[in-house]
Formats: C-alpha cells, sequence, structure tokens
DNA sequence: GGCTTTTCGGCACGGTGCGTGCCGATAAGC
DNA sequence: GCTTATCGGCACGCACCGTGCCGAAAAGCC
C-alpha cells in the first residue's frame, strides 16, 4: 500500500473542488455541508477554511469548474434556430448533477445573503444574460431583427423565462416552452 | 397583572401564524426557524409542530394570509397600463416584510424539496400566471391583442420575467423594466 | 543535508436548530 | 365535577457551524 504523500497548496485546492463536485453528483444538494466535505475528502476543516470562508465561495469555485463556456451560442445566420439549440441544451445541463444541486444549493444560500446573490448573478447569470444579448445583436446588425430596438430587456427576458421554470417550478423548460418563447420574442422583433 | 389565559385551538393556531409574520418583519430571513417562532410566541415546540409538519408548512400558511388578493389586475379596457399598474404594485409588496422574508425563506427550502416547490408553485404563483393570463385573454377578446393565439406561455413569461429579477438579481424590477418587458409583449400580440 | 516554516489531519469545544420524548399543569368538553 | 386533550417547559441525541489546539509531515531555505 503505497501511501500517497499528503496533497499541499494548489493540489489540494483542486482536489478539494473535485471532492465538492462528486459529493454534489452522489449525495445531492441535501449532502453539501462543509463537514461532509472535509469528510469526503479525508481532511480537516481548517484545510477547507484557510481557502474558502463559506461554504458558498467553495461552491461558486466549484460551480465555475463546470460552468462550461459551451454555453456560447451558435451562428448559422439563423437566430430563432441557434437560440432554440442553445435554450434546449442548456436545460438538462443546468438540472443534471453536479451543476444542479450545487446552484440549488447556492440559489437557496442567496436567498439570506444580498451580497453572495449578487456575485452569483455577476459571476454567472450576467454572462448568460450577455452572450445572448450578443447573439441577438448580431442578428439585428444581419438584418434578422427589427433595427433601432435596445435588446438588453429583452435578453433578459429570454433567460428569465427559463431560469423561472428551472427554478420555481417543477417543470423544466420543454419543446413546446422553449418554442412560445420564440414564438413571442420573433413576433416581437422579428421581420 | 390580570393573566391572559392560556390559548388553545383555533385561538393559538391564528395567533402562531401572527407572530411568526411579525417575526419575519423584525428579524428577517435570518431569524425565522421553529424554535424562533417559539420563543417569541411563549410557547412549547409541540404546539408548533401539532399543527404543521414543518417550518415550511408553517411558512406556507403564514404568506397565505398576506399574500393579499388584491393582486388582481385592473380592466380598464387599456391591458398595457393594467398591467403596467399591476407589475410596478406587486413590486415592492413582495420584496417588502413580511412577504418578502418568507417568500425567501420558502424559496431557499424548496431548492432542496421538490413537493414543496411544487406546492409553492401550486398556491401561489399559478395563480399569478392564471390572473395575468386572464387579464390578456379578455383583452384579446376585446381586440386590443391579436386573435387566435395561445397567451398561455405568454402570461408564463410577463410572470417569470419579474421572479427572475426578484429572485436571482439585485435590481428589483423598476419602471424601466416592466416598461421594456410591457414593450416586447405589445409588440409582440399588440394589433 | 539539516533546519525552519507552513500546512496538514485529528480532535474537541460551545453554539444553534432540529425533531422527539416526558413531565406536571391547565383549559375544554362532557 | 370529572375526564381528556392540549398546554409550557425541559431535556435529549443529532447534525453542522466556526474556532482553537495539537503533533506530524511536507515545503522552503541555507
Amino acid at each position: 500500500m503505497a501511501e500517497e504523500p499528503r496533497r499541499r497548496g494548489a493540489a489540494r485546492t483542486d482536489e478539494l473542488l473535485r471532492v465538492t463536485l462528486e459529493l454534489a453528483t452522489e449525495s445531492g444538494y441535501a449532502g453539501l455541508s462543509i463537514e461532509a466535505v472535509a469528510r469526503a475528502a479525508g481532511v480537516g476543516k481548517h484545510t477547507i477554511y484557510r481557502r474558502w470562508p463559506s461554504m458558498a465561495a467553495l461552491l461558486l469555485d466549484a460551480l465555475s469548474r463546470v460552468w462550461t463556456t459551451d454555453l456560447d451560442y451558435r451562428d448559422t445566420g439563423d437566430v430563432r434556430a441557434d437560440l432554440r439549440e442553445q435554450f434546449l441544451r442548456s436545460v438538462p445541463a443546468l438540472a443534471a448533477p453536479p451543476i444542479g444541486p450545487v446552484y440549488r444549493a447556492l440559489i437557496a444560500e442567496a436567498q439570506g445573503d444580498e451580497t453572495l446573490r449578487a456575485t452569483l448573478y455577476d459571476r454567472f447569470l450576467r454572462t448568460v444574460e450577455e452572450r445572448t444579448l450578443a447573439r441577438i445583436v448580431r442578428a439585428q446588425l444581419a438584418g434578422e431583427l427589427v433595427a433601432g430596438v435596445d435588446l438588453t430587456f429583452p435578453a433578459e427576458v429570454l433567460c428569465g423565462a427559463l431560469y423561472y421554470r428551472h427554478l420555481l417550478s417543477t417543470r423544466l423548460p420543454d419543446e413546446k416552452a422553449v418554442d412560445a418563447l420564440l414564438d413571442m420574442f420573433m413576433a416581437a422583433y422579428g421581420r
């Protein structure tokens, strides 16, 4: 039994993030606590507290590891099809472990912590809104959407409608919902 | 010191809901626990557990007491103005105590409890969506909106966009956001 | 290579809330 | 006036929080 030497520093940090995601996958939302991560990693709690001030901070970093940038929209020249594909692709990705449980845990903690709510928005949701905005602005410049309209809020509405279902209902956004959302968007701004 | 006789039965139940709302107003989200309610009401924990199986159940009933039915839309014949008025009116009502803290506490608990999430949706959000739908269907029948379109999803999108801001961002829906949302809705379905 | 410094795992602590069990007291129902 | 259900109070074991202290082990330095 060759004893693995104790890892330290950056290697430990990385391993802790990995263990956190594993734990989220196996135990789900309910099992996510600092004690549980320490136990699963065979680590003292100090080793975690030295790196992150709270469970929320740890979860934010863990989420960053898997919040892949493949949320980028394609640009086939058909804005409706590109939005549709991306929306439908993001639904299972957001709901499945490890993203789903970690995300839910953060949302829950953020309800009682205004600062965390702002951080969560800045690090994840704002990016989603911005990329959505970028894609529809490109469509606007290409003549697919009406010109002369500020699309910032419409981009937010598109994202908001999807997250509303994720977080507040038990129905995930399905094809029907996504199509209806895009119907509304295209009816408003399509040409 | 005329001792108030111990209240029992329905009177106690009512008082406990009142105390819960008071506690939410004074201590906010963080102070909401069964122990805290029992302490504030001068009551044994059993007295609460006998009535509600969990904090979430207690909060749901408490929320019902203040989730006033004044979320009803007016019907002045101008659907955009009626929606706008109602949206702007609901924003501070949802954010302020006691609704704000209680609602946040429920959202937080619902993240780890699928059943609660469904109950929360059924008892509150669905009503909001249905009343919104009813108002815009009336407008459709009155010829204010285009005919022959199913407005179920658009009603959900309207509500979803507002709740998205409430729960996931630090910016409450303001006049600009509501106007932009209504711009999109009217551009899509107005005549 | 030997020494110092930092990080490590392990353990224990007090604090808080959970959900339950057991009291003797008290109000309600008959 | 007597029975019965509910009451408040207290205690328990459990879990997690965030912190402190320990001796061991790795990393860094000369």
